[in-house]
DNA sequence: AATGAATGAGGGTTCATTCAT
DNA sequence: TATGAATGAACCCTCATTCAT
């Protein structure tokens, strides 16, 4: 069974770390506080408040506030994202590509999904990398390595049956991507509250699809 | 001559108000220092610094810190995006719309070099877009009066004539919108120093022609 | 009217700064702190409040706490130790040097007397010589210039009237301190409440002149 | 054979204590870090860490950090001065004392040499005498059992010989620890390279013996 | 007995804000 | 009006001490 959120896949990553309850529930608390009110604001006696901890034991295991903030980030560029990319992968080479349309409906469905079961941590995430370009371009890095895989291939085959633009396959991500995004993040930052995924997906997936596939000569 | 420079417009912005000479130096340099630390990180301190002046006289107009930021953002919704748009209408309406590529070829090129010339202020933007949704909310109103006005009419021109798809202008708007910050935001965040401007004008225009044309029946 | 007292010596060189009263104040209770609990021991809220002063204000003038102990301890190398040499060399010339008891009986009679009526302010100096070695450097080259000038030609008159032993005046200086500070330093550590200053000058002095006068062929 | 080194003094106190190994190890990294750093400025897990050993057994012994600080300085008292001073006794009534000069040559050979080998060990001691009155005065006591034994049968003799002068054994002894700490005390703390210990025992010496001797009528 | 994670009071320091001059 | 010294709450962080294992 596939993990959709990234709560999950932070648990997880949290799991196989060598830490303890606690310095978790620390990790933990540092998230929820920092999307909610951002790391200036959120002060190391919050988070051990939150943790049910002191605040002696929020500094056990991070020397500083910043390290608790690169702990959390670490693991998004490390882990998270690698794991969510390699789900999505896995669940793209699952079902055999029938043709473009099919293709750019999954993907936009998919990620919007996650990327609205993931508001609060996709807060955090681009708070950060506003102030964090080293950040930014890990998580480029990321992207690059799940347009090697079976993305590249799904991406020749649709190039080469005529039904996808000649682009190269990193202008086609960005195009997705932004589409996608311009759907999301208003919904991430204002929050609204009840967005119609069905009409979202339908609409983005309608434009990519005129915006990607191969004009007939 | 039009201004396509938010720094020139912001002076304007200042010139007109009823701010002494030292407010408007207090207001240019906490605008500086939020773009190059964020808020946060921003002391009054520093501020006075910059603008010459004692840490009391900052407090002479400005009740709080906060109410500083306010001041800044609060043109920036009444003032500069409304110039902005203004004069992107006006340099609109003064060429007739010939084609809808010609028309999104000129929004994307104007909209790109807008960005990139002003890549500081838009990242305070972008900052406080996101722990403050009002600012968004706002921001939102602009774009929709923008909408109303000779946008509306070339918009309904093109569509009536079977260039562009039918869909809502607003719709329109969020899919060249997302498609230009897809190219520009990555720039402002890492920063690169010499993006093409030809080649991703280039880039955008191709996808969002292709994305927003009527098909032929 | 000379100064004996290292406290009127410190007024003297806080009032010739351009320290604002508060200021002054925080070195004032520094000094007090620091001697009667230490430097570690004293917390910069002891010294906010004996100084009737903010803990803010404190840090206005003095970025660290360290930094208060050197505000203290600097003029002390360089105001207070030359002042109060300068001082004991003008009594010194003042009177004609009749002969070597003459000259020993004074200098540890006025030296005593110094160390007696200083004790507080001693006792910070000696707390810090012992990790400041840099200090001790300091303090010698101070000793260094008190014996350049009368003292030289004291000395230099009584070595030649074969009064006093032909040793270098550092080594004759190094005695004359070291049977000084025998009886000053217990009376300052331990505190001693009223010792007798005639006894302890004249048990000095006898052992000085013994050890130091020149021994007849 | 004898010990000249308090080190070692101090591990045959320790060895005929009570304590565990392991507290053995933490007196021994307290001594060590009280004498470089400071007892402030040392931290229990410093000690811990040198120890080799948790912070709990650390406080399995002593209460407080403080109690560690008596348990080594009580031994100095009570076992080490005295031993130190024992043996320093028992080699001089080893040698018949044939002069003045010869015994006082022998003392500040001896006790220049003892300072110059324990040097870390008396930094700690000289520290804590400054705020720890009891210290000094228990040391005091030492002194005065030191000046009963085998000491006060040779100046007894020396003074009934008409070589030393009439003074109390008490303030021969304080001229005598004055003169030595004049140039044990500048090395130990500043801390110069190589001594040249003949000089200095022969300087001290010439002193110590012209102020000493009894003058013949 | 030994561990070391956990505690929490308190330290030095910063900084938005006030106010006497 | 403009200044900048003064304020003090609150921050991040340390460390002596405790206690469950």
């Amino acid at each position: 069974m596939t993990l959709k959120n990234i709560d999950q896949l932070f648990q997880a990553s949290l799991a196989q770390s060598d830490l303890s309850a606690k310095q978790k529930a620390v990790l933990q608390a540092s998230l929820m506080l920092f999307a909610e009110k951002g790391f200036e604001r959120t002060t190391t006696r919050d988070i051990a408040t939150l943790a049910q901890v002191s605040e002696g034991t929020v500094y056990k295991q991070f020397k500083t506030k910043q390290q608790i903030l690169d702990a959390i980030l670490q693991p998004f560029i490390t882990q998270v994202f690698p794991q969510a990319a390699n789900e999505f992968i896995a669940e793209l080479t699952a079902r055999p590509v029938t043709s473009l349309h099919a293709f750019i409906q999954f993907i936009v469905y998919d990620r919007i999904n996650f990327g609205l079961t993931n508001q609060k941590q996709l807060k955090v995430l681009v708070q950060q990398l506003l102030d964090n370009g080293r950040l930014l371009a890990e998580l480029g890095r990321v992207f690059d390595k799940v347009l090697q895989g079976p993305v590249k291939s799904i991406l020749d085959q649709l190039q080469r049956q005529g039904e996808l633009v000649n682009w190269s396959h990193a202008r086609i991500f960005r195009h997705i991507i932004s589409t996608v995004l311009g759907y999301v993040l208003p919904i991430i930052i204002l929050p609204i509250a009840d967005p119609d995924v069905e009409k979202i997906t339908a609409e983005a997936t309608e434009f990519l699809y005129a915006g990607l596939h191969q004009k007939k000569a």
